[in-house]
Order: structure tokens, then sequence, then C-alpha cells
RNA sequence: GCGGACGUGGUGAAAUUGGUAUACACGCCAGACUUAGGAUCUGGUGCCUCACGGCGUGGAGGUUCAAGUCCUCUCGUCCGCACCA
């Protein structure tokens, strides 16, 4: 009896795997290919049952198309820039690349024990300066095509440690780590014009439809933010202009409901509004209104989203452009300044927002929408399309058609245009950190900006660093920055900002096509060959911020003539959660269980078993110990059972001169077999698979005959072997010397029955259950099904007989 | 508030085109083997009922010979966005 000791068995195919280079791809394009991506890890030191869920994924997935002889390409690599490093420096007081170089090293030797057949050379980490020089070379293409630039922007300062911090480092307007209050700052730094492309990141979400979950295409969606609408400019009275030294005659505005205009009754603006910053500069409002003014404009993004709605007059007018009546000016406090262009024409009776504050401060209410049918409420905003009234020419028409028509008409008079705003702003990559990619330019005074030479790429860190967590270390750094302007020869300084983390794993997966190339960051005919990623598996928390990246810097990169591809990803798998107690694992909660000690006491096979039986892919995974001794049990079963086997090849067999338990049996293996097809091809039901290999076992097990035995491993040691490799090449080799790793024929014969089974039903309840051949007449099957029903027709009408060939008989009675 | 997803046994979950609800597993119960069992094997297990039978996919209606699946309304949970004009 084969014994299951996972402990030696896993050790030994990991091994015979790393020295035969078996997951390494093949060099030629011949193939049909298949890139495999999860996304990679960030080095924290440990990995966690998270990692384990998204490699099982994506290894089952690999491991199925290369058996199906695709060329595939299954990479990992490392995330390996951020501050979790720099934070490690200052409690241990460890240098960051040490302490990120030894987790590398350490997660990588876990990971090799959950047997991943990553394609393990062209490996690297995001941190490696190889990779940093590439990626500056894009940068400085960036700069130079005006998609990277430098300028002065509002950013989150922490006063205590004298650093910016990102958004998602700001924890109730409070910094992460000494807990004072985080203010906005106004400091240079570089963005990227990720909004140049928000048209067509939006458009090609289209592309994305078949591919990616629709909930992700939705935040993404939402997050770009497009809409439709007017922008056209209000002109100042007279009174106002000279109130303004006659600097600004007028300003823009952007609607979504042009149809709603004739229900303008005074117009916003955001409180840093250039035209607000000119009466504050120049005194001409009181000090008082100054005041609140200048409160508004320095509350953080968090405290005005929760705060009440506050207007401050400012004393101008502006003439409505189709009624020429004055209508005032006011700051208020919801008006961004970030959006469209800072300035909003109000319409209170159809506009929540502006019905609250014109109620707030008693401004008048004109409706001029009325519903289709129905009445017209006044105590709240009507939003819905509808008639206009009280429009002038454009009474009478619906919304939609006046809205066009009010279009028209500015355009045709040039008052206005149709335009098109997002709510996407650019991409914010400035970090004042020690421990990310340096970006590539120098500050001259005379010069200004100027990129680092090619030549001088790339730009790398200072080993010598001290950390404190007070300021940038690189400015800090006694002669880092020191150096000479690469144009005019003057004495410059290093830009001390490094990028954004997200950078880098914004172009990851195009590394990896070719093999670590020392010259260039991969070969063209690789990309065109493996580009793009067939299936890419990762959590759901980066629906957003790293595939809308990804996504923009392979458009840019196309357009900068690196690359031709539109999307990098064809299709996205965002598995769930990995909970336990109802809550995600988490240090803090205590919750947590560690992969490595399930690895030791029940091995790899059973820890991915469980975690791809449990749940379906996408929805979120309740660990349960019990459920991973099953998952223990059946493969110890199925280990034991390889004993029946005793032909070492497909053997063939006459089904019609078998049992009815063998006849089963064969047919259970074979719809395991068929499983394993579709759930590659749709929807990754890894749970249901491998629930068909257990119903297969459990059939199995009724009957003794050898060959069916045979050829039931010969297939299951196939179909199980990309969810629990180790055991299903032990197997495999000790009975088949392998040769059944390969695409595998199903045969129909199995499926074919001389008999079925009907439910005989009475008004669609289930009554009784016959098995009969099939070669009886319908008239012949509900013949026999009235007689099996007899007690319940008895004394009834029978209405109508329905018979579903295999399913059922159904007597319709009264 | 807006948008999306989802509600099936004690638990995780199955269920082609509407066609036998609860596959598979966990847990539980009983038995076998055993010095022992937290190992292994066998059988049972939706709920109510002694039984006949009845009821069952969040709830209420509807379509249909037939509804977990389709339609309408409703309740609940989760997620995302959140003054974007």
């Amino acid at each position: 009896m084969m014994k299951y000791t996972p402990q030696i068995i896993e050790k030994k195919w990991q091994k015979y795997w790393e020295e035969n280079d078996s997951y390494e791809p093949d060099s030629s394009h011949d193939k049909p290919k298949k890139y495999i991506l999860s996304m990679f890890p960030y080095p924290s030191g440990r990995i966690h049952m998270g990692h384990v869920r998204n490699y099982s994924i994506s290894d089952a997935i690999s491991r199925h198309y290369r058996k199906n002889n695709f060329n595939v390409l299954h990479p990992i690599g490392w995330d390996s820039f951020g501050m979790p490093a720099e934070n490690a420096a200052i409690k241990h007081n460890l240098h960051p690349k040490k302490w990120t170089y030894e987790n590398i090293d350490y997660m990588r030797s876990e990971l090799s024990s959950l047997g991943l057949s990553f394609s393990k050379k062209r490996e690297f980490a995001t941190s490696d300066e190889l990779y940093s020089k590439f990626e500056q070379e894009f940068l400085i293409k960036m700069f130079n095509e005006g998609l990277l630039y430098q300028n002065t922007q509002s950013v989150n300062w922490c006063q205590t440690c004298h650093t910016v911090l990102a958004n998602e480092q700001v924890v109730d307007g409070c910094c992460w780590r000494c807990d004072n209050e985080s203010e906005l700052k106004l400091m240079p730094s570089y963005s990227i014009a990720i909004t140049k492309y928000a048209q067509e990141l939006h458009d090609d979400l289209k592309k994305l439809e078949n591919g990616w979950p629709k909930q992700v295409i939705t935040m993404q969606k939402n997050w770009i933010g497009r809409s439709e609408g007017l922008e056209f400019a209000l002109e100042f009275t007279d009174k106002s202009k000279e109130l303004l030294d006659g600097k600004f005659d007028s300003f823009e505005v952007f609607t979504t409901r042009p149809d709603t205009i004739y229900g303008v009754t005074y117009s916003a603006l955001a409180a840093d509004h250039e035209i607000v910053n000119y009466l504050i500069q120049n005194n001409k409002i009181p000090q008082a209104a100054q005041d609140r003014l200048l409160k508004i404009q320095n509350q953080s993004e968090r405290d005005r989203n929760i705060a009440d709605k506050e207007g401050v007059e400012l004393g101008l007018h502006v003439i409505h452009p189709f009624t020429k009546e004055e209508i005032p000016v006011l700051v208020a406090n919801f008006v961004l300044s970030s959006y469209g262009s800072g300035a909003v024409m109000a319409v209170p009776a159809h506009d929540e927002r502006d019905f609250e504050f014109a109620s707030q401060y008693n401004l008048p209410i004109k409706t001029v929408i009325t519903p289709k049918s129905g009445e017209l409420v006044t105590d709240r905003a009507y939003t819905e399309a509808g008639l206009l009234i009280d429009s002038g020419e454009f009474s009478g028409m619906n919304s939609t058609k006046a809205g066009s028509s009010i279009i028209y008409h500015f355009e045709k008079n040039s008052m206005g245009k149709r335009k098109v705003n997002f709510k996407l702003r650019d991409w914010g990559i400035s970090r004042q950190r020690y421990w990310g990619a340096p970006l590539p330019f120098i500050k001259c005074d005379s010069c200004g900006i100027v990129p680092v030479k090619k030549e001088d790429l790339p730009v790398t860190l200072p080993k010598d660093v001290k950390i404190s967590g007070e300021g940038n270390p690189l400015d800090n750094h006694p002669t880092w920055k020191y150096t000479t302007c690469p144009t005019c020869g003057k004495d410059a300084v290093k830009e001390t900002d490094t990028m954004d983390t997200f950078v880098q794993s914004s172009w990851y997966f195009l590394r990896y096509v070719s093999e670590n190339l020392q010259d260039k960051p991969y070969n063209d005919e690789d990309v065109k060959y493996w580009m793009g990623v067939d299936q890419y598996v990762g959590g759901i928390e980066h629906a957003i911020l790293h595939l809308l990246y990804a996504r923009f810097f392979t458009k840019a990169l196309r357009d900068l003539g690196y690359i031709d591809i539109d999307e990098p990803f064809s299709n996205l798998l965002t598995q769930g959660m990995v909970l336990k107690d109802g809550a995600k694992m988490s240090k803090s909660k205590g919750n947590t269980v560690d992969p490595s000690s399930i690895i030791q006491k029940y091995g790899a096979d059973t820890a991915r078993m469980f975690i791809l039986f449990a749940a379906p892919v996408a929805k979120e995974l309740e660990w349960n110990d019990s459920g991973v001794e099953g998952a223990f049990r059946f493969i110890k079963r199925f280990t034991n059972r390889a004993e029946n086997v005793t032909l070492n090849t497909l053997p063939s067999i006459d089904h019609k001169s078998l049992s009815k338990e063998e006849k089963l049996a064969r047919k259970k293996v074979y719809e395991a077999l068929k499983k394993s097809n579709e759930i590659y091809e749709e929807g990754f039901g890894f749970n249901t698979l491998i629930a068909a290999s257990m119903e297969a076992l459990n059939a199995l097990n009724t009957q003794s005959n050898e060959k069916i035995w045979s050829e039931a491993y010969y297939i299951l040691t196939n179909i199980l072997e990309p969810i629990a490799p180790h055991i299903c090449w032990e197997i495999a080799s000790e009975k088949f010397n392998l040769k059944n790793f390969k695409k595998l024929e199903i045969l129909e014969e199995v499926f074919v029955e001389d008999s079925m089974k009907l439910a005989l039903t009475i008004n669609g309840k289930k009554r009784a259950e016959v098995e009969v051949e099939k070669t009886l007449s319908k008239d012949e099957i509900l013949t026999l099904a009235k007689e099996e029903l007899s007690s319940w027709i008895d004394g009834k009408n029978i209405i109508k007989e329905i018979y579903v060939p295999n399913k059922l008989v159904n007597i319709v009675v009264k």
C-alpha cells in the first residue's frame, strides 16, 4: 500500500522540477502561448493565505495549459520598493535594502514549498537597479513628451514627521505613524498626465467586458467619471467688472443639465477659484468673509466632505445668457476647484445640492421642468427628466431634446460648447522617501528640470543613509544630491523625491516576457508573442489604482513607440479574500493562519486543494481547520487506492460488457475529465472539479475492475495535477511513467446508457421514480408512469400528460 | 443617497436550455476494527409528524404542466462611490 508522506514526496518533486527546469517556457515561439500572471507580492516577510490562494489559482491554470500543449509563461517577481522597509529601518535599525532582500529570500523559499510552477529564470525585484534603469528611461521619455510634468500642488503633509503622506497613509485625517493631524500643503511634485488618456481608458473598458469582472469595470468607469454637458461663460455685470478692476469679464461653468438653464437663479464658485483669490488678495470683500473663505480653502478634503453646506456672498453678479437677468455669485463650499472649471450654474429647483443651498440662503427657486405625468413637488428638487416650462423658445420640449437644442444654440452663437469632463485626476508620483525608485531629473537654477543623460542611468540610491523618520533621507544626505547640470555644466542638485511604487507595478508584466536582458527591458518579438496577459489573477483591492495605472502605462508606452498593444490584461480574475471567523485575517485581530505551518502539518497539496475546494474562486473563503482535514483525508484515500492500479497504460475496455457499478464508475471519471476541460474555459470552478473527482473515487470504490481502476487513475492524476501536483506526479510517475500528463480524449461511449431514470411527478411534484429502457416509446412510458402513480390518479381527472426524455413524466390531475 | 453583487440544510457550498432542490465536503448520529482514537472503514443525516402525509431555496404575489432559475413588489446582507455640477 502506498503510504502518503507529503513531507517526503513534496520535497522530492520540488527538487525534480527545479533541477529539470520543468516550468521554464520554450524560447521558441512555435506553440500557442498562454501568459498566466498572478499579481506579484510585496516582500513583507512571510507569505499569507491570500498569497496561497492567488498562486494556487494561477498555478493550476498554468499547469492545465502546459499539459494541453501550450507554451506557458507563469512568472514571479517582487514589488519590493515601499514604506514598510523604511519603517523596519526606523524600528529595528535595519537597512531597507537588507531587510527587503532578506525577506525576498525567505518568501521565495516559502513559495517554493507550495510547489508552484513559476518560470523562475525571469524573476526580478522592482528595487533592482537594472529595473530602475529601464523605468527611468521610460519616465524621461514621458517627460520629454509632456506626459510627465512638475508643478506645485496640494499634498497631505505631516508636520511632525516632516514628510508627505500618500492618501492611503492618512487615517481619519491623521498621520498613520505619529497620529498627529495631517494638513494640506502646497509642494512641488511630479505628476503623470493620465488624464490625457481618460477618454481612451474609459472607451477601452468595452474591450474588457468579456474578460474582466463587471464589478471592476464599473468601479473603473466611476473612477474615470466621464460626463457630457455644456460649458459656457457667465458674463459679469458692468458693476461687477468694475469691482474686479476689469481683470475678469466672465468665468466658465459646466453643466450636464443644459435643459435646466432657465432655472438658474445663482452661480457658485469654489473657495479657491482665481476670482475669489483676487478678491481676497485685493481686499475687495469684508474681512469676516475673507476669514470664512480662507477657512474653507484650508479644509482637508475629508473635512470638506462631511461639512454642512456653507456659502459666502461676494457682492458679484452675472447676466443670465438667455433672460439677461442679474443673478448673484457666491462661494459654495461644495464646489470643487479640481473639477470642471471650479464654478457652477445653480438650478435649485432641479438639483438637490443647489436646492439645499438655496433654501439655506433664501435664494430664489425657479421651476423649469415638470414631470410628464403626475404632480410636481416643490418641497425638494425635481431632478428627473421632464417637460420644459418658462424656458423661452425651448418651452414644451422634453429634457433630452431641449438639452441638445440648447447646446446647439450655444455653439451656433459662439456662447459655449459641448464638453466632456472627467473625475480622473493626474497621478502624483512624488514621494519624499528613501526606499523608492529615484526620479531621473536634475534641478538646475539656469536650465530648470533637466533629465539625466541616458548613459548616466540608472540614478541609484546611496547605500549610506540615515533613516530617522524625519524628513526626506535623500535630501538630508550630505553629498548624494550634489551634481552638475547635464546641459550647462553649472552646479545643480538631483531630484530627491522618489517614485510612487505603483509606477513599478505598472509595467512589470512587460519585463517578464524576456529572460533578464541586461541592455534592454525586453525584446520586441517577445512582447509580440507573449502579450497580452491571457489570465491575470489578483485581489479585488487593486480594482482601481494598479489596474488603471497599468492600463495607462500600456497605452502611454504604445504611443511612445515602445510596444504595440492597447490593453495589458485580456482576462482578469479577482479572487475573494481569505477569512477566519468571518473577518479578514490580520495580525491585529490575531486570526491569522500561517501557511507554512499548514504545509508542514498536511503538505502543500492539501493546502492547495482545500483552498480551491472550499469556495468558488471569486468568493470570500472562510478558513476551516476541519475542512483542511477533509482535503487531507481525500488525498490520503486517493493515494491508498492507487494500489488498485495494475496497468501502466490506458487500457481498452469493452464498455457494454461492464456491470452497472463499473459503468457508473467510468462515467463519473469521464464526467470529471469533461469538467476539467470546461472550468478552465469558463468560470474556474475548481470546487466543482474537485467534487467531481471525489464522486469518481466514491464510485470507483463500489467495484474492483483493475482496468477501470487503472484507467481512472490515468485520468484522475492528470486532472488533479494542477490542484495537487506533488501527489499526482508521485502516482503518475510510479504507475504511468508520467505518460498520462497530456491532453486526454473524452470517450463519449461511457455516457451512452440503455436505460434512463425518470422522475414521476403529479402536478410537478415528484411522487416516484422508475428506471426504464431507452427503447420504450412515449406511450409505453406514459402508461407505465400512470400505473406507478395510480394511487395518486385514482378518482381524479387527468388533464395533461407531459414526458421529457431523460428527465421526467408529469401527470396533471384535478 | 447612487451604483453593483448576493440571500439555498447545523456549516462551506452544488444544481446545463425553467424539468427529480440540497451533488461534494465539513459537522453530527450509529456501527465495525482497535489497548486506545482526534486514525481508518461502513451506514444515516433538510424541516415538521408515531405514521399516512405535509412543508421547504429571505418574504409576498405572478407566468408555467413544471420556478432556486423568468417577471413584479418587498425585506436583509455585503461591496464600491460618495456634494464631480
